[in-house]
DNA sequence: AATGTTAAAATTGTATACGATTTCGGGAGG
DNA sequence: CCTCCCGAAATCGTATACAATTTTAACATT
């Protein structure tokens, strides 16, 4: 029934245990639930995920990688939390990066790509009117990734998914008003409409705008 | 002599064996000595670094982390390179992130670290008189990092940290005019001076014009 | 009570071993 | 000559072993 990956739930890549693991991992940094700067024993890790301490260390030193944990000879890894200004950072990054997308979205945007665009659209139409706040938190998650993924700019891909994924996990709530779902539709409609005009500064706009009330959005 | 770290060439970082290789390996992609798409060897690694496979295993992650490898299950680990592309992308990026940078910096920037940027700045116009080429480069990239520091943000610090470590080993050579180093210190001085006018707005729009001109710089 | 010492326990870093999977190359069959 | 199949070699993923370092906790000294 649907073309469009993200909107089924069935739909998993597979993964492996540690891939598992990892983003399980990350999460209770990012969420708080292993305090910022504690240090992350491997004993435990590997009971708790039933492995043996090399793929755990090999999750750590990727953990490291990404900015979630710091390694000292010898004392072990201690995991770097997100702190409530980190967050705010990160929306405020995020809006700015998000804007540069657009514009380089609209400018390098594929056919294949646009037309996946404009039917998540309808399917955002679709469910403002049927009033489904979850089918819709979730397309809008597939919008942005097809706008990521037709700026064709990986770093900000890659940027723009982490901030997504920190934001998400750290509790960050966002209000949701009872007019949320027709405002927001509005919202990303003059950005839709920036793409069929293909006016890279008139989506900028869009999005300034866009990023500005999600931002007022947050609790 | 001097108090500024980053000036002396005998000042190093402890580092162990793992760390060197580590980047000597992240190196090695970025500059497409290990070509894009390759898979990289372990065995081959252990050799030419004297180690074991586990710790090569972990600077893999740890380089995987950092998005300069992709690893497919049961098939290895594959080199991510750095396109022609992708620098232009990053020299973009950085130039709006160091505008926000330095709008962060002004608004934020402590005491101790305003002292650490003037007696920088004094260095710069020092070695500017002196035309110490070398220096002068050395210089530049500890005041910008004072200004990464004094933002304030570890996300913005880490992220322009990357991308001129990536602009640096990308063999990406900037033209060094004639009149480069006065012409240099014209452009840090702009903004050196909305530091010390506390001017947020006059310091992006410095760094602005700033990276704008390095960017034409450029080869 | 506070401090310093020291030996045991815990933990980390590295090497090695082994099963599982993939890659490679030669030979059979078309 | 090309394709397919299959066994050997190479390579990967994980477990385990052991050395090096740090942490701890008890004890002695002041």
């Amino acid at each position: 029934m649907f073309t469009l990956d993200f909107l089924s739930n069935n739909y998993k890549e597979q993964r492996t245990a540690a891939q598992i693991a990892e983003e399980a991992i990350a999460i209770d940094i990012i969420s708080g639930k292993i305090p910022s700067g504690k240090r992350i024993n491997e004993q435990e890790l590997c009971q708790k995920y039933n492995m043996s301490r090399t793929p755990i260390r090999e999750i750590l030193r990727r953990i490291e990688g990404n900015g979630l944990a710091t390694s000292i000879l010898n004392r072990g890894v201690f995991a770097v939390g997100v702190t409530k200004k980190d967050i705010d950072d990160f929306f405020y990054l995020k809006s700015i990066l998000e804007v540069q997308c657009v514009r380089w979205a609209i400018e390098r945007i594929e056919p294949s790509q646009m037309e996946l665009l404009e039917e998540t659209f309808d399917f955002m139409q679709f469910y403002t009117m049927s009033n489904d706040l979850g089918k819709m938190i979730k397309i809008n998650d597939g919008f942005d990734s097809i706008i990521y993924n037709a700026s064709q700019s990986k770093e900000l891909e890659s940027c723009l998914t982490r901030y997504n994924f920190i934001i998400r996990y750290a509790n960050s709530d966002i209000q949701y008003p009872l007019n949320y779902l027709p405002t927001v539709l509005e919202e990303h409609r003059a950005i839709f409409d920036a793409f069929t005009a293909k006016d890279p500064e008139a989506g900028a706009e869009a999005t300034e705008i866009h990023m500005y009330k999600s931002m007022l959005r947050r609790k």
